[in-house]
DNA sequence: AGTTAGCACTGTCAAGAGATGAGTGCTAAA
DNA sequence: TTTAGCACTCATCTCTTGACAGTGCTAACT
């Protein structure tokens, strides 16, 4: 347990250190904390031993440990209510009535990275639990056909058919009718499976079995429904950290973004609350000395997906953390429309 | 008029200089080449005072300046046609049947990002010359449609239309087959034109002017089709260039790949040649430093588009300018399916 | 018992001094 | 025209040094 000078002092060193990326000394909290540096050593050489802090080398000043930022973000800070940040801006966003959803969701995060000076990732929303509404058949050429899926919140999907020459115009018809009935009102996640289940039935078996080509196209033009699209923006602000001074570091994080690994640093939870996940919490190497802090948002019922900010593990928490529970909880607005 | 040792002192200064990215000294030059030292120094002393070659300070080996580059480019090079490199993995991208256009140029430019360790920057092809096929409105709640476009080429774009709940069906169903009938096998390039031509048509001015909404509709769609979209990969590579050891050039670089003002780099021209675009020949201040090369392909006659490698000015133009112009070439096969 | 002053000690960092070496230009001779 | 030779110039590396910002520990103070 710790006593109160103590979470005072920790508190203090965590946030000098956001601020100022320098390993904090005695001194420097003698003059905020009315005790003398030496009284405040004691309490440092306490909370290392408790592993809440650490020096970089055997004389330097204090640095919080991936344990004090934990203890930090859960305990003491106090999370900043009065924003020195124009929540208009993120508004105004989401009021513009003429954008398109995917416009909207990549300027809403751009302006979350320039706010917060980190990058930031913007997870779905997942089509996947998004129904079938309409499928068609648009022939364009002698043989090629351009398949179309439109969901019930009007997602659209297309990819292309070669058909050999010659076929049947009107049983293509039939075919899609038959699809269409199928199914109809089926979330995207399960047609693969239902698509398999039917093939197999008697009806329809004669009808398809010839044409497997269709049905390939269909189980491709669903896979990109289902896969998660992501933003990801503000990279290049992390190289004004001082913790990227580090070209190796640098290429380590740069290659890390290049090769969309996204999904493998965040979770796709259904879970409610905020994950904050810091330094080598990560799985992903190249973020071992960084921080996420991610939250669930969802459009609507249907569309869900995750946001979230990465930054150094000296990340602004208090700022970050309220801001982004703001933007989660304000992206449902843009369906309101 | 340069003297045969004179122009075989500069190739060897460049190809030695991209291959290190250490100035060129007199004696390594001397060991290629039986002469000595001393002749080669007064070489390079002309070459200097032509503006071929540079000193870092005065008593450094050379460095080819941009005009150097360029001369050895049109001069000097002979381009490898015998490639340490396989192409057959080119033309294997190209020939995966199932794979989607897009994700075949995606696919095309990672590939030559890794076979050439540069950026590499995909435009287009832009769909702005096909022509409207078919137009559709499908219906997804009470008061949302999609509206969905089709081309020639079986592009498609789709744009969320909110409609007074209520609109008559039958109208609706009318007013879309004006727009098919008008529309029909207009290139997009022009379908703006056209429609505000004949909104003020007299037959169908009634029709339309009480519904603004779907006309903004549409010319959206169509905005969309005409952005050219690009394909931007391996920025990271660019880390690993000696000239970007300095973070500052780091993040200056970056940030302009980052900003997605990719458009002012490259010329969107229907030229057929290749260009080659040294240091500061490059409009963009954060592009001074590196060398463009761009070729422009085609697909078909209707979609062209340009591809180009990004690097450094000590760049491998005798290894990218071929593989640029083999890839160029072949892009086309992407249709000839 | 908790707090503080004082002091010896430790590691980092920046500046300066040499030493080294790769390169040059120039001159005179082959 | 070419070459050998020499003096000279920078850049770069290493080493030393002093300043400085910290620490831990001990003994004294409240």
């Amino acid at each position: 347990m710790l006593t109160n000078r103590q979470n005072l002092v920790l508190k203090l060193i965590v946030e000098s250190f956001v601020k100022t990326a320098e390993p904090v000394g005695s001194r420097t909290l003698s003059k905020l904390l009315d005790f003398s540096s030496a009284t405040i050593r004691n309490d440092m050489a306490d909370l290392e031993e408790l592993g809440y802090i650490e020096k970089t080398h055997s004389s330097s000043g204090r640095v919080p440990s991936e344990k004090g930022y934990h203890y930090y973000v859960e305990e003491l800070m106090q999370e900043t209510t009065d924003f020195d940040i124009d929540l208009t801006l993120i508004d105004e966003v989401f009021s513009n009535q003429n954008m398109p959803r995917d416009d909207a969701i990549e300027q809403a995060m751009n302006l979350l990275s320039q706010l917060t000076n980190y990058t930031t990732i913007a997870l779905g929303p997942s089509a996947r639990n998004s129904k079938v509404k309409k499928i068609e058949l648009v022939p364009v050429t002698n043989t090629m056909s351009v398949l179309l899926v439109i969901t019930n919140l009007g997602h659209v999907e297309s990819k292309h058919v070669n058909l050999p020459d010659g076929t049947d115009a009107e049983e293509l018809t039939r075919i899609m009718e038959i699809f269409n009935e199928i199914l109809y009102d089926v979330p995207i996640a399960q047609v693969s499976e239902k698509l398999h289940y039917e093939i197999n039935q008697e009806k329809i078996k004669d009808l398809l079995s010839y044409n497997r080509r269709i049905i390939e196209a269909f189980l491709e033009a669903f896979t990109r429904f289902a896969q998660s699209k992501f933003y990801l923006t503000g990279q290049s602000n992390m190289l004004y950290q001082p913790e990227f001074s580090d070209l190796e570091r640098v290429r380590e994080l740069m290659n890390f973004f290049e090769k969309n690994d996204i999904l493998k640093l965040i979770d796709h939870s259904d879970s409610t609350g905020l994950t904050v996940r810091i330094g080598r919490e990560n799985q992903v190497t190249a973020m071992q000395n960084c921080s996420v802090v991610m939250v669930p948002y969802a459009l609507n019922e249907e569309e869900k997906g995750t946001i979230a900010v990465v930054g150094p593990t000296r990340m602004e928490y208090q700022k970050v953390i309220p801001l982004l529970k703001y933007l989660a909880a304000h992206m449902s607005k843009l369906y309101k429309k």
